[in-house]
DNA sequence: CTATTTTTGTGATACATATCACATAATTCA
DNA sequence: TGAATTATGTGATATGTATCACAAAAATAG
């Protein structure tokens, strides 16, 4: 692969931020980066984790199959690494991660990565960081999804798709109304029916996936109030 | 505090291990035992985090306030790290601890911790290691509590407790009914029903908070099939 | 050792949402 | 471009569990 491509994903992330030159080329000599199309699974539940998979362009799905059905725990948006807690803490991969859009994904070799970890301290902090704050988002969306019913669960991907995702009042939802049941632990009807009362009531404007959001504060009224 | 304190808890926690005895030494000296009874806070979410939290003997139940009830997010035993995401990732903890055993704590200097955490990487790895643990283990839960129903979860509380935390088939249940509702995300009421019907079906043996499990077969296939 | 507070037990009822059963629309594929 | 598949819409019904309303028991405090 191109030399260039860790020095691009350097100005990104901030744990490459720390790296020096050197270090970078040794990351660039032990990195694949790959094209997936949306569907293409990057990481299988059960299998052996065998690299540090980091999606440099893209978007894609974290999931679990739970005793019943299929769960989402979350969706990654580029750049950053994904699944380090299943690669590390175990043997054989804890969840699944499925490419939701056109992404590009660097595979890099665990010892390099290893290496990097145990030599510059910076970069360990920031992956740690990283591994905190996905920890407390972790918790916080399951309290959501305990506690909320649908129509604030529905609201609150909305928003999250908003806000973090794509930073934009419209856009297209990028999965199916199965798996935002999937995301947010309801019924694919469910899931319609509320999204069409959302569209009735003007709070968005609804064509096939394209949203847009017309009424925020109602919005983060219904999110806030469950 | 005694100097013994640190190299006594370096025994047991596996990151400690990885410390050399001059590394110890500044632990020690940056480092206050404190003894804590049941219900006494030792975290408070909202408030500024200033140290890092070591459990060093007893058991502690990570919560957190839901937009309706409180949730009790996990149950910690000693010895471990309590809270290092709220500590590192974010100024203000984004989740309460409460001791709901007799324990022993130790509050360790942050600028210490993370002299350690630059200067070991070992030891870094050894608390990167328990956060993908911890994800991962949030994640698990976060999928029961959402999918199974309320005989499968208690059933899970009831094996947790036995397996993870005392080791025994009898134990003394270290919450009340309605702080297992927080756990698993169900009413008080829902949990004495379901309790005593697992006693009327022989299944465990209760009188007040002393349980002993008597068919752990039958529990296992109830945790199983949800 | 009472009085008070907290915890637990249990029936009746309400309600949110899953499930079922189709109809229809939109995509994909050959 | 037409056939097959996948995704969505919508009513009717079923169901698990919350909620309410008490009673009783246990733990705590004065």
């Amino acid at each position: 692969m191109l030399e260039s491509g860790c020095k691009l994903c350097a100005i990104k992330s901030k744990a490459a931020l720390t790296l020096s030159d050197e270090e970078i080329e040794k990351l660039s000599f032990n990195c694949a980066l790959v094209k997936f199309r949306k569907g293409d699974p990057l990481i299988r539940q059960g299998t052996f984790s065998t690299n540090v998979v980091y999606l440099r362009e893209g978007l894609a799905k974290i999931h679990i199959t739970g005793p019943y059905h299929e769960q989402i725990v979350r969706i990654v948006k580029a750049p950053s690494y994904l699944a380090l807690p299943t690669t590390f803490g175990v043997k054989t991969n804890q969840y699944s991660v499925t490419v939701i859009e056109p992404s590009e994904v660097c595979f890099i070799d665990m010892k390099a990565f290893m290496y990097l970890l145990n030599n510059n301290p910076e970069f360990s902090y920031e992956i740690m960081l990283e591994l905190c704050r996905n920890e407390l988002e972790a918790f916080n969306r399951c309290v959501n999804r305990t506690q909320k019913q649908i129509r604030g669960k529905i609201a609150d991907v909305l928003l999250e798709l908003s806000d973090r995702i794509y930073a934009s009042k419209s856009f297209n939802i990028p999965v199916n109304q199965e798996e935002i049941g999937n995301l947010v632990d309801a019924s694919r009807e469910s899931v319609s029916r509320v999204l069409n009362e959302f569209a009735a009531d003007g709070i968005i404007r609804l064509s096939g996936k394209k949203v847009e959001i017309r009424k925020m504060n109602t919005l983060l009224l219904i999110s806030a109030n469950g």
